[in-house]
RNA sequence: GGAGAGGUGACGGAGUGGCCGAACGUGCCGGUCUCGAAAACCGGUGUCCGGGCAACUGGACCGUGGGUUCAAAUCCCACCCUCUCCGCCA
């Protein structure tokens, strides 16, 4: 969402720099509704102005006890002229939203130029993959075989994309998060929260996700909820309509939740196993900082996903999105890939990303910055956010990253007190 | 789900139709005083949109949205939220 001035100001240097990100913004709408609800404005405020002076001379020749009946009949009328103006108004400034709210953010100057995700920019690689003599399952199938995975029962109970964790499977998913948060509260010095996992509109709105990617959002039937594609959402709009101590940033969060998403559109994609689910659990950290220190804060959020992956011993690396591959409302996102045997491949498993002011304009987030002086000004907070890590693909990545010949599962190191001191699932 | 109370600036708290963007107090900022500080005293202190180089100036905002009225923080309606009690639950 962008400042209606700076919209004004900028919209043909804006619509070349979106290019095609942009593609589907109604740009010559925007123009025509941005001019018009400037002169629509000016309008209304001058009647109202008029008003307020009919009406304060009303007040006033009473008071002397004159009649004020031709000057309260002229102000009747101007008060129809009124509301008429201002209904007209009103339906301008709506289109005027629902058109700014689908442009996207703008790619910062370090993203590199790419259509789609072939473009994307290996940043660096850690680890290398496990020397495997024998031919690596996939994690579906150790799952199954362990006993700690059932995808058949979990279509039972809900449908397809879903999935049920038993025994030792829950236990090591429960470890994993409980070594992800810890790590993150007490080694990075997030605080962590446990937020609603239903959302008003105006919450999806703050983020990005409303109004255009509804159809990827669970909805209620009787109540005005959606449930979160992301703790992004809820942990975000903590500030929303805040203005914030300059004191107190960088504010650093870490969350907990199971993330719901549609997947419209991705039919007979991923479609076995855990890694595309309509329900997952996420860890995830979002920072508020100072626009000024967003870039270094961006570098340090991967950095604190990535510290995960390696703790974990898992081989991944760091793409930097090119400008077409990223998400709405991101100017800068690195991809955080782990290293999956049974498909050769390296998968998504974290998103870390630099909003800039993009979503604290949405959300109205704000700083107050220069304080102490009388021109102690407020300014839009830069938002950011990652997981830190995606918890059921990093379970997927353990299952097929420690599997051994016979199809049994070792315990990473740093799990292992978090799962009584077990080394090994075995079936 | 039922009954009641209430939502005003950073906070406390006035305000029941006009001169109220809002008394007063606290906090905060500046100043006087002081070796320094505290106290005391004086002054200042909301956000957003528009016009102006600026001083300044027009408009909006007292939970949200409608309505009544020449005029609404104040009256009416709906909704949301908070608190108390009952019911139900974890």
């Amino acid at each position: 969402m962008y400042d209606l001035r700076y919209l004004r100001d900028n919209l043909d240097s804006l619509r070349e720099q979106l290019a095609a990100r942009g593609a589907d913004v109604a740009w010559d709408d925007l123009r025509k509704v941005l001019t018009e609800r400037k002169g629509l404005a000016a309008h209304v405020e001058q009647l109202r102005h008029d008003l307020k002076k009919g009406s304060e001379e009303v007040a006033r020749l009473k008071r002397v006890g004159q009649s004020a009946d031709a000057t309260m009949a002229e102000m009747k009328a101007l008060g129809d002229r009124i509301r008429e103006a201002e209904e007209g108004l009103r339906g301008v400034e709506e289109r005027l939203e629902q058109l700014a709210l689908r442009i996207p953010n703008l790619p910062h100057a370090s993203v590199p130029a790419g259509r789609d995700a072939s473009e994307n920019v290996e940043v660096r690689r850690w680890g290398a993959p496990p020397a495997m003599t024998w031919f690596p399952r996939p994690h579906w199938e150790l799952g199954e075989r362990l006993g700690i995975l059932d995808f058949e029962r979990a279509a039972k109970i809900a449908g397809a994309r879903f999935a049920v964790l038993t025994g030792l499977g829950a236990k090591l998913e429960r470890a994993l998060i409980n070594y992800m948060l810890d790590c993150h509260v007490d080694r990075h010095g997030y605080r962590e929260m446990v937020p609603p996992f239903l959302v008003n509109r105006a919450s999806m709105t703050g983020t990005g996700q409303l109004p255009k990617f509804e159809e990827d959002l669970f909805h209620l039937r009787d109540d005005p909820y959606l449930l979160i594609p992301t703790a992004e959402v809820p942990v975000t709009n903590f500030h929303r309509e805040e203005i914030l101590d300059e004191q107190t940033l960088p504010r650093r969060y870490a969350a907990y939740t199971p993330c719901f998403r549609r997947e419209a559109g991705s039919y007979g994609k991923d479609t076995r196993g855990l890694i595309r689910q309509h329900q997952f659990n996420k860890v995830e950290l979002v920072s508020f900082v100072k626009a000024e220190q967003s870039y270094e804060e961006l570098e340090r959020l991967t950095g604190h996903a990535e510290a995960i992956l390696r703790g974990l011993g898992l081989p991944y690396r760091v793409m930097a999105l090119c400008a077409e591959d990223m998400g709405f409302a991101a100017a800068k996102t690195y991809d955080l890939e782990v290293w999956l045997p049974s498909q050769g491949v390296f998968r998504e498993i974290s998103s870390c990303s630099n909003f800039e002011a993009f979503q604290a304009r949405r959300a109205n987030i704000r700083v107050r910055v220069g304080q102490g002086k009388k021109d102690g000004k407020t300014e839009f907070v830069h938002t950011l956010n990652g997981s830190g890590l995606a918890v059921g693909r990093t379970l997927v990545a353990v299952l097929e990253n420690y599997q051994d010949a016979d199809g049994n599962v070792a315990i990473p190191t740093a799990l292992r007190p978090y799962m009584g001191g077990l080394d090994r699932i075995s079936a």
